[in-house]
RNA sequence: GGUCGAAUAGCUCAGCUGGUUAGAGCACUGCAUUCACAUUGCAGGGGUCACAGGUUCGAAUCCUGUUUCGACCACCA
């Protein structure tokens, strides 16, 4: 024993600590939760970050709070189950994919859905390491052996259950719908998940006979299928509800003018050209006014086969085209060519965004955002910080119903079947023996191709809004062609808490349903937060967790957002190896106190690294005098605490001990309202200032050497266990120096009370 | 355009319902090293709490307005 202490070394080697310990609780299985009937449960699942994605800081604060809470409430004798998993990250993993696949010269326009799936899935299965191991690295106390993958079986039969009662209970339809579509990424995006970029573009001031309009997009003239001016313009009365007459690139044209109050007089000529085909704000006035909805713009970017002279042709060539055409012919007024406007991209890539009507399908919200609404308001879901809940009540006012399809390959596809019998409408693009692409109506394909040829080398298909189908797990007896959309990946994460505890029938569901605490990221509070609990309160009549905790964005150290552009991104491993996870996470987690964003602190995190030194050393130096004196006193114990008469305690000595339980009162209290900051530097300043510095010297000079370090021994013991949750490597592996009881696991010991 | 938030020491941030000389970490200055830790100890400097009004015995804190930043939502073709 004796020997074993003094073999501390002066300085705290996190790296070595950190593998050691990691192995320890590995072997004693420390973070397997059992279902105590005798206890109470307290759950938290972890948000699943991207699969084939590495850990950003915003995953570590992520990390640190959730391990907090759970080493907290573990210690404090609840059933804590932490739940880990990941992402499959619908379209962002597949065009990660298609990156490597343009690498050696192909594209998934080369394979077959199926084929392209089980790509990716391979893609995904062996880059899926990474983010395990960075999550084991963090000390994060997960469940591992309830580890999921938001496509594992027990997934997609949640989701297709929930699908299926939708369906019957007819909160799905399908409906035509002007899409934020991008051809270069072959998907659709929601309205949420669009970005503007500011660009300078030319306006060109195109005659239509008498009048005249001023647009960006010449291109779109084509699909035209009215003009509207405001009703209280008076420039433009005697137009209203005429049709005019007018040359045009294709001809002779006609177009009704009619009045609609979304049309601002103050831009432009204050006429606009009415493409309901292409523009969100067209197809509404369209809606209103029964106008023809008349598309010009396929899928793969290029004119229709309507516009005749230009189909074919990208966008951008047939604007270029029809600008010169009109040019020709004497229908350009003027062009503008400094005109800044605001163009759609997806929030990833970039990339431009293709307004298109294409058939969608649809969750009607209506019966399931008032409960969900409800349920925050009335407070049996808390949000902390309360300043954030303006976001989710705003949110789910508004909420419209929800478009759940995308064009993704590498996702959940819908389990919808189309009978092509009784569809020959359907739209079909697939692969055959040859390896051509072929496209057209089914009823067409079949006289030419076999079934099974079409649905080997299927690649997709567009059913129209009305086409019959059935819902089914599997593929039904005869001629069916499953859908070809995927889910979007909020329609399967928002069922995540159902998913990870095995609703409805298994025993983890019954236990831990609902959760305590939801953690995230408040930038996904509409896109995430809000779904879980709707699907939540849906499929269980419960809402999926009891307090919802949004922690700040950490920005860079510029102050700014990160990002790759501005090249400021903070390598959290950089952190980890130089300073350690304990100074790293605990740096983080003092780094803001109420959700705010903030700055990577990086001195904070220096500073804790500081101070975790300052405890290794603090329990080398208490050993050694600890062996000091049962040297001196023929191998004679310090007495444990407990054992010892209290009224033998010096004025200092009960100074110290009430001390001890201001700061356990403090730090429960604050991490129960969720002030991990506030907690974290009591317990730093108790250690250091009165700890450190005073107890430890005053022991030094004490007569009664014997109290003294009993007390002293008992005071860090106790510390040791406050600060775990926050600094769970350093506190193990000093709590296995001085507990002084072999195997005992400071993660699994009981937390302080107040004496 | 709508909404939310922020402005406190050189830097990054605390300061909860208004109450003694405004705090922390880092940085800075001076001193200390055979006594666990220089990733240390001791001592110290540094703030008209964005600005202007108001409420109050009393305001960094509450109210109003102004300015400047940040973010989110919606977008004018």
């Amino acid at each position: 024993m004796t020997a074993k202490r003094t073999q501390m070394e002066p300085k705290f080697e996190h790296q070595k600590v950190e593998q050691t310990i990691t192995q320890k609780w590995e072997k004693a299985d420390a973070f397997k939760t059992v279902r105590d009937p005798n206890k109470k449960p307290y759950t938290i699942l972890l948000p699943p970050p991207n699969a084939s994605g590495k850990m950003h800081t915003g995953n570590v604060l992520m990390i640190a709070i959730e391990d907090l809470l759970i080493r907290w409430k573990r210690m404090q004798g609840y059933s804590a189950l932490w739940v880990p998993g990941t992402d499959h990250a619908g379209f962002e993993t597949q065009v990660t994919y298609e990156r490597e696949l343009s690498k050696q010269g192909k594209s998934r326009l080369d394979f077959d859905r199926n084929t392209l799936y089980d790509s990716i899935w391979k893609f995904v299965q062996d880059n899926k390491g990474l983010i395990e191991e960075q999550i084991k690295q963090m000390g994060a106390s997960v469940d591992w052996s309830r580890y999921t993958f938001t496509l594992d079986p027990k997934a997609l039969e949640v989701v297709h259950n929930t699908f299926e009662k939708m369906v019957n209970e007819g909160l799905i339809y399908r409906d035509d719908y002007v899409v934020n579509y991008c051809p270069a990424l072959g998907t659709t995006f929601a309205d949420l998940e669009v970005n503007f970029v500011e660009r300078k573009d030319p306006l060109y001031y195109i005659k239509y006979g008498p009048l005249t309009v001023a647009t960006v997009r010449p291109e779109t003239k084509l699909g035209d299928t009215a003009l509207a001016v405001n009703p209280s313009d008076p420039r433009y009365q005697q137009y209203i509800g005429k049709e005019i007459e007018f040359e045009d690139v294709m001809g002779k044209n006609k177009l009704p003018v009619i009045a609609d109050s979304y049309v601002d007089m103050e831009f432009g000529t204050g006429i606009l050209k009415v493409t309901p085909a292409h523009d969100k704000n067209d197809y509404e006035i369209g809606i209103r006014h029964n106008l023809e909805i008349k598309s010009v713009i396929g899928l793969n970017g290029r004119m229709a086969e309507n516009t005749r002279k230009y189909a074919g042709m990208k966008v951008k060539q047939a604007r270029e085209e029809i600008v010169k055409d009109l040019q020709n012919l004497g229908l350009i007024e003027k062009i503008d060519y400094e005109y800044v406007h605001l163009v759609p991209v997806s929030y990833k890539g970039e990339k431009e965004i293709e307004p298109l009507v294409l058939p969608n399908w649809f969750v009607k919200v209506d019966s399931l955002k008032k409960p969900a609404l409800d349920a925050v308001l009335n407070g049996d879901v808390k949000i902390f910080p309360k300043w954030r809940e303006i976001t989710y009540v705003r949110w789910m006012e508004e909420m419209r119903d929800w478009p759940i399809s995308r064009q993704v390959v590498w996702g959940i596809r819908i389990p919808a079947w189309y009978n092509v019998q009784e569809n020959p409408e359907i739209t079909v693009t697939f692969l055959n023996k040859q390896g051509k692409v072929e496209t057209g109506l089914i009823s067409d394909l079949l006289k030419n191709y076999s079934f099974e040829e079409i649905e080997s080398g299927l690649q997709n298909l567009v059913a129209p809004k009305n086409a019959k189908f059935i819902v089914s797990k599997n593929k039904p007896n005869g001629q069916y062609l499953q859908e070809t959309d995927t889910f979007d990946t909020w329609f399967s994460s928002g069922q995540w808490p159902l998913t990870t505890l095995g609703y409805p029938e298994s025993e983890d569901f019954k236990y831990f349903y609902p959760t305590d605490v939801l953690e995230t990221g408040w930038e996904i509070i509409r896109l995430w937060v809000s779904r879980m609990i709707m699907f939540g309160i849906y499929m269980t009549g419960q809402p999926p967790f009891k307090n919802v905790y949004l922690h700040g964005m950490v920005r860079a150290l510029d102050g700014r957002k990160m990002s790759k552009s501005l090249g400021n991104i903070i390598n959290p491993d950089e952190y980890m190896e130089k300073y350690g996870v304990d100074a790293l996470r605990m740096g983080l987690i003092s780094g803001t106190a109420n959700g705010k964003d903030f700055a990577f602190p990086k001195d904070k995190v220096i500073g804790y690294r500081n101070f975790t030194n300052k405890i290794w050393n603090m329990a080398r130096f208490m050993l050694m005098m600890m062996d000091k004196y049962e040297e001196e006193n023929n191998s004679t114990a310090i007495p444990e605490y407990e054992k010892l008469n209290k009224n033998d305690l010096t004025d200092e000595d009960r100074t110290m001990i009430n001390g001890l339980n201001e700061l356990i009162r403090s730090v429960d209290n604050s991490l129960e309202i969720f002030r991990f900051a506030d907690a974290a530097d009591a317990i730093y300043h108790y250690m250091w200032d009165e700890l450190a510095a005073k107890c430890i010297e005053s022991v030094k000079v004490r007569e009664d050497k014997r109290i003294a370090l009993s007390v002293l021994r008992h005071i860090f013991k106790e510390c040791l266990k406050l600060l775990h949750p926050f600094m769970p490597f350093v506190t193990e592996a000093v709590w296995e120096k001085v507990s002084e009881q072999d195997n005992s696991l400071l993660a699994l010991t009981s937390w302080p009370k107040e004496e």
